[in-house]
DNA sequence: GCAGAGCGGAACGATCCGTTCCAGAGTTGC
DNA sequence: GCAACTCTGGAACGGATCGTTCCGCTCTGC
């Protein structure tokens, strides 16, 4: 970030940097596999100035997708360091999974995965945001906050499940997505809950969602 | 329904009305925008067999659609029954949420509105299900069997939300899905309570989706 | 004024998919 | 036993979509 006013064809180009990235996201987060064309006419540029940015789709949604993590893992890490400073266990959880929701980091993660060749970069991100889930639920867990049966993997679930509303424009989804998030909570933040049906989930089971198939 | 055994080219015909039925039902719920190609060869039929029994991919869709939307009425009448003749209200509502979740109409129904033009028949059903619904959950307000700002279009929703699910084999998917189901169960059925946040959807909302777009 | 960075958008080539078509295999009526 | 018919598999066709390339233009910095 420069404090230097840039002016003309260089400001446009500074200017285009952010209005770019604006637009994938949004296009992308509505829809995993929009064309290419429509970040272009959301951004209001032309393919070109796509084009001289990012070599190919792939590598555009792979930068989308790391930002998505990287989202992911500073949110978590501040939950986590609020509950190591004794905030208060279920509002800190609360806060947590609200915020997760509200950036949607789980449509530019998990709903792009798969359309990349993940990096490194992405791994290791990946990792540490499993890290922190798991770390959290402990804490969780240690202080009775939520029900005994509460497991890491059921975290994705659950978020995959919230996203999975999509309906009207962002104000009127963000108004849905919190009121089924408060549902979920409802139900998750009851200590003394009998076991849910059948068997949890567990992290290996979606590891094969980053191979890319095509 | 014949109790005649058919042989020869009669009976692989009828049969291939079953199978190319199942066939379909199966790959458009996991994919709702598979190609048709993917249903023959499911079926282990040729194309031509298809084409045979359905003039367009479009009629076949119409037919699945139709199909589920008569299940959940189906399943809708008999919750309702249930309840006004008595039965418990919560176990009554949790068994009627576990069954549309197992036949998965959801899947054939919002999920494959829009790529047809509906048929008067599918309207008619459409609005059936709708006051079956209003019924139900004026029931179980009724009985205070469930937390006070719950909804009809509510439960549209929280069946989007379950079939989000779409991990792994039949077997597996089913377990998840009654795990979360479970989970959301929980914070239903709560009659005491608070309110949820932000402005309940209402059936208007999600109208449109049967509009052909194409 | 000019070299070149940045841009818009047409054009290209590959892929996908719904639908049609045809030749052959099995079945039925006579 | 043979012609007519039904049903089938799958190749072929035509249209649509989409990622990427390319060309000509504009504006800027010098």
């Amino acid at each position: 970030m420069t404090t230097v006013p840039l002016s003309g064809r260089r400001a446009q180009a500074a200017r285009n940097d952010a209005v770019i990235l604006d637009a994938a996201r949004d296009v992308f987060v509505a829809d995993p596999s929009a064309p290419i064309a429509a970040v272009a006419q959301k951004a209001g540029v032309g393919i070109s100035a796509l084009y001289r940015r990012y070599p190919s789709k792939e590598e555009l949604l792979a930068k989308l997708c790391l930002d998505g993590l990287l989202i992911y893992v500073g949110i978590a890490e501040e939950a986590n360091a609020a509950l190591d400073a004794g905030g208060d266990p279920a509002e800190t959880f609360a806060t947590f999974m609200r915020r997760i929701v509200d950036a949607d980091t789980h449509s530019l993660t998990q709903k792009l995965a798969g359309m990349f060749q993940p990096t490194e970069e992405h791994r290791t991100n990946a990792i540490r945001a499993g890290e922190l889930n798991q770390h959290l639920v402990e804490r969780l867990h240690e202080a009775q906050a939520v029900r005994p049966d509460l497991v890491v993997a059921d975290l994705g679930q659950i978020f995959e499940m919230i996203a999975a509303i999509r309906f009207g424009d962002d104000e009127r989804r963000g108004q849905l997505r919190h009121r089924y998030l408060a549902l979920v909570l409802a139900g998750l933040l009851q200590p003394g809950a009998e076991a849910l049906p059948g068997p949890p989930p567990y992290v290996g089971e979606f590891a094969g969602r980053w191979d890319k198939t095509t």
